[in-house]
DNA sequence: TCAAAAGTGTTTAGTATACACCCATGT
DNA sequence: ACATGGGTGTATACTAAACACTTTTGA
């Protein structure tokens, strides 16, 4: 793949970048690929843009390599473009540890060129439910996995950064939009819900209250009730309208 | 400068779109540039980013050529990324109307070839204290003026879309960061920032409320009385804090 | 029958809205 | 003095927070 790059019908210096949340355990997820190269090189699901394809097509592509789930919820938020964004210093370190790169691509380096330039990254989150999500890897990830957002591994270029950006979208646009459900199974009761935003918010809510603010919105729908063995009374199952 | 834009140090296929506020006469208005070619082509002020340049950088450049402002108040909304948003057809009819631009392109068509790609656009909307702005044209304007958003000109490409897009991003933005102060000049009073509001929202607010609202904000200064000549009691004039 | 947790109700506090009143200004 | 519009206070309604009470479950 890698040596295919520069011919590939991409758009140049153009990237996008996901943060993939996750939720399991009431922790916050995120998915996180190693590099298919010598060295501990962790970054986001990252992509470029073909000429034919919209930009969240791209990102829809790289989260469907990854999670295997086609309609996944997505939202652009922000647009990482400094000047000083640039590969160079990570691409050093990497054919340092991987010095075969270096005869592979002996084309006048077009490989390396490509990738020294500057890229602009447009950033994407996406709202999996972990349920339903089959790891998979594209060819440049060694392997792919859920980090708990408190424990990421150290990322290459402002993949950091652009995580904790991503964590702050969501935290903005939860008020709004409640696309905090797509973190959740098609069923779950209103302590999953609970827990959830304390995950994201990182703070306590009043049972009883969030209770009422949550139905209060009209948007879930009860179904049934889930009987856990456990020696106290059943929560109510919902499910998230339309 | 179109002869030399492919030989420019840009990034390619990415540009650069303001949506640049002002407000005066309780109109909200945005600037407008009509393209300097023979026929009625209006569009957003506009901008390529060099290899060198940050993309707000590029942005401040553009605003700044336009307006004069240096520091103005500047904020990334949107990025508009589809496969089909091409100058193609707008550049048809632009050769059409322009046919001496065929003849200067001899250099096998290199401006056609820059300007017929997809071109992926970065959304900014600026707040521009109109009282500062000292209108100034770049080599593409053949003039730029100010249009009362309700009476926007045909724009090219999807540059209306991108205007609605940049005034709902500013009412969502508004009740957060207060950034419509931008707006006004040094000193307003009161009615004025209701009037503002009002023009930005579409709606009435009640005025003693919203006095109450806005000054506990604890945003305001107080400085003075505007003596209008009016048979009524003068306002006070504030000033934004910090 | 008891502990644990879910569901619901009730009281209180805080904020937003509606509206009334007083104040300053120039004719 | 008075019409006009600015500034402030007060009563009401709405919403959010705190907390108490009831219900259900399995041991």
């Amino acid at each position: 793949m890698y040596e295919r790059l520069p011919e590939q019908n991409y758009i140049q210096q153009l990237s996008v970048d996901c943060v993939i949340f996750g939720y399991q355990d009431r922790q916050l997820k995120v998915l996180v690929s190693k590099l298919n190269f010598a060295g501990d090189f962790y970054g986001l699901p990252s992509g470029f843009i073909y000429q034919e394809e919209d930009i969240d097509q791209a990102a829809h592509r790289v989260l469907q390599y990854r999670t295997g789930i086609a309609d996944i919820y997505l939202q652009q938020f922000h647009v990482f473009g400094k000047a000083a964004r640039k590969n160079q210093e990570f691409l050093d370190q990497l054919i340092a540890l991987n010095p075969d790169l270096e005869r592979k691509d002996q084309d006048d380096h077009a490989i390396y060129r490509w990738f020294a330039r500057r890229f602009v990254s447009i950033g994407f989150y996406a709202l999996a439910d972990m349920t339903k999500v089959k790891l998979g890897k594209s060819e440049i990830d060694e392997s792919i996995r859920w980090y708990d957002i408190t424990e990421l591994p150290p990322m290459i270029l402002d993949h950091r950064e652009i995580t904790e950006c991503a964590l702050e979208a969501l935290r903005h646009d939860l008020d709004q939009k409640l696309n905090a459900f797509n973190l959740l199974p098609d069923t779950f009761t209103i302590k999953d819900v609970q827990k959830l935003y304390e995950t994201i918010f990182d703070r306590t809510f009043v049972r009883s209250n969030f209770q009422k603010k949550i139905l209060d919105l009209n948007v879930l729908e009860r179904i049934g009730k889930k009987f856990t063995g456990a020696a106290n009374k059943a929560p109510y199952l919902y499910r998230f309208k339309q």
